[in-house]
DNA sequence: AAAAAAC
């Protein structure tokens, strides 16, 4: 056994441990019996805790916010109340992780408005009407997380934003919010003609964003005559009368489908004051920019204010971001590209496909709290990914991929937010910014592609101050990018074996992979593994044909060190 | 690097 298999049994030896104790953890809540089936819920279970229960958040009803993300955020300090609730639910919370000492939040820029002590005091500051405030009461909010503490003041000021917050900590309401507040009445009930039209679009990089995002904004909207428009092909030709246009108050849509539009000049955005990026980096991306950049120069209302939002936000992407709004102030909460410490992350290396296959079986084997997020890397590998595990009797599979018809993928959703789906494989489509109240465990089956797309995915549990669990299954082929996900671990208070750390950088360990592998006196745990059996060296071989047809090589060309 | 959006 080389030194790599030694090391990699260290890996699996702390994960079962990992296991262990999660199961210990379960069978005082499920009882003693050792079904290999899930928990099993229902709507009148008395017994479920209160963040299992998303029949209560489909009905658009109560939720409670925790509060332990926006940990000693301002000097201004917030009421008593607020922190005697706090304290409650800390002690209620038998699952609650330490409280990190490192979610403050670090502001940039000019100016930056006093944060927001609570709801309440949007009232008095920023003259906010009695009903969103209530509507803000009836859907659970009751303390500003700590992006919600600062964003919303700066957004009412009329300031543009960049805020970077980790996933589950509450970004769609810090700009939903000021959007209504700022917008004060729908355009349907202004004689003002300087208030007809389109006033605030808010851009999200998938359909299933939107629609979420359309639902939070239904439920401020409550009980105005608010025309809030989830942008769609059959609402699009809706739009050929202007007089419908110029009633609408907010889009929510995806870049393209907004983009088509503005080509069929079927819609003018020259009255648009709020322009809002969700998933902000991902719309920066080269395949969205020209969209985007097409859309934010058809607002071309002077007034414009814009905000971008993001848990991730890389240096180039942001600085592009800066470049596109006047003035910005730039807000971080916690440190940035580090997931919440309320989700515990592991690392499990699996041979190959077969093992990744059983590892998971074996997982589901065991009781775990229904839904599981199960990420792959394909569409065509979710759905039979899916298909496998209905042919191994686990119950209640579900498949979520943009390969799916609009209707299959609305009622993939719908069966996840009323709890029918137990097991859900989907795709980087499901990545960013769901939010389903449930999602106590998110699986890696097939390695994330990048630092941003593993901390989006793992942050769909751990939301709103919820425990989580993220696993991670990783190959002899992940290998080269194997070292920056377990730094993502590292930093976010997740344990990582330390022979992980040892490897290689990155760069160096990629170039091996790409064809050094013949050099039979490298000693590197990767460079060692193609001498080995051959399951692996073909795993490894398809790995680097892969990279090479990228760079549009001969698979023999060694072209490891030209590349770089 | 690759799947993501939508037509």
């Amino acid at each position: 056994m080389d030194a790599f298999h030694a090391l990699s049994l260290g890996g699996a030896k702390f994960n079962k441990k990992r296991f262990q104790s999660q199961v210990q953890l379960f069978s005082g809540k499920a009882g003693e019996s050792s079904s290999s089936r899930p928990l099993k819920r229902t709507k009148d279970d008395a017994e479920l805790p209160p963040e299992l229960d998303f029949f209560k958040y489909d009905k658009g009803g109560k939720q409670t916010r925790a509060d332990s993300d926006k940990e000693e955020s301002s000097d201004n300090e917030s009421d008593d109340e607020a922190r005697a609730t706090k304290k409650r639910k800390l002690n209620d919370d038998k699952d609650a992780a330490p409280t990190p000492a490192s979610h403050r939040v670090t502001t940039k820029g000019q100016d930056v408005p006093q944060s927001l002590v609570s709801f309440a005091a949007l009232k008095d500051r920023f003259d906010v009407s009695s009903r969103l405030l209530q509507n803000l009461a009836d859907c659970g909010y009751k303390t500003p997380t700590g992006v919600q503490e600062y964003g919303i003041p700066i957004l009412l000021a009329g300031r543009d934003l960049a805020a970077i917050s980790p996933t589950g900590t509450g970004k769609t309401l810090a700009y939903t919010l000021p959007i209504f507040a700022s917008l004060k009445s729908p355009a349907s009930r202004s004689q003002d003609i300087a208030a007809a039209g389109v006033r605030a679009v808010i851009l999200a990089p998938t359909r299933e964003l939107a629609g979420q995002i359309y639902n939070e904004c239904l439920k401020l909207a409550q009980g105005r005559k608010w025309r809030i428009v989830l942008f769609s092909k059959a609402t699009a030709t809706t739009l050929a009368d202007k007089d419908v246009r110029d009633k609408i108050d907010i889009i929510i849509s995806t870049p393209l489908r907004l983009v088509a539009c503005l080509k069929s000049e079927t819609l003018e955005l020259d009255n648009v004051r709020h322009l809002v990026l969700d998933e902000a980096d991902r719309l920066l991306d080269t395949e969205f920019l020209e969209q985007v950049q097409e859309i934010f120069a058809a607002c071309s209302h002077k007034e414009l204010r814009t905000a971008v939002f993001s848990a991730t936000l890389p240096a180039g992407v942001e600085e592009m971001a800066m470049q596109m709004m006047r003035n910005p102030i730039r807000i971080v909460v916690g440190l940035k590209d580090t997931p919440l410490p309320l989700i515990a992350q592991s690392l499990v290396y699996v041979s190959s496909e077969s093992s990744k296959l059983l590892t998971l079986l074996q997982h589901l084997g065991q009781p775990y709290v229904p839904p599981l997020l199960v990420f792959v890397s394909t569409q065509p590998r979710a759905g039979s990914l899916a298909e496998e595990l209905v042919l191994h009797d686990v119950p209640n599979v579900d498949c979520l991929h943009a390969g799916m018809s609009k209707k299959e993928r609305e009622d993939a959703v719908t069966r996840m937010r009323n709890g029918e789906s137990w097991v859900m494989i989907t795709t980087e489509v499901m990545a960013r910014g769901m939010d389903f109240k449930g999602v106590r465990g998110v699986i890696n089956y097939d390695f994330p592609q990048s630092v941003q797309s593993y901390i989006h995915r793992i942050g769909r549990t751990g939301r709103a101050g919820q425990t989580g669990t993220a696993i991670t299954y990783f190959t002899d082929a992940d290998a080269p990018y194997l070292k920056s996900i377990a730094n993502v671990l590292l930093q976010s208070g997740s344990p990582v074996p330390e022979w992980i750390m040892k490897l290689p950088k990155p760069s160096k360990m990629k170039r091996r992979m790409m064809g050094k592998v013949k050099r039979g006196d490298d000693v590197s745990p990767a460079a060692r593994i193609t001498k080995g059996d051959t399951k692996k060296r073909r795993d490894m071989i398809a790995g680097s044909k892969r990279r090479k047809a990228r760079e549009g090589e001969a698979v023999d060309a060694d072209v490891g060190e030209a590349s770089s």
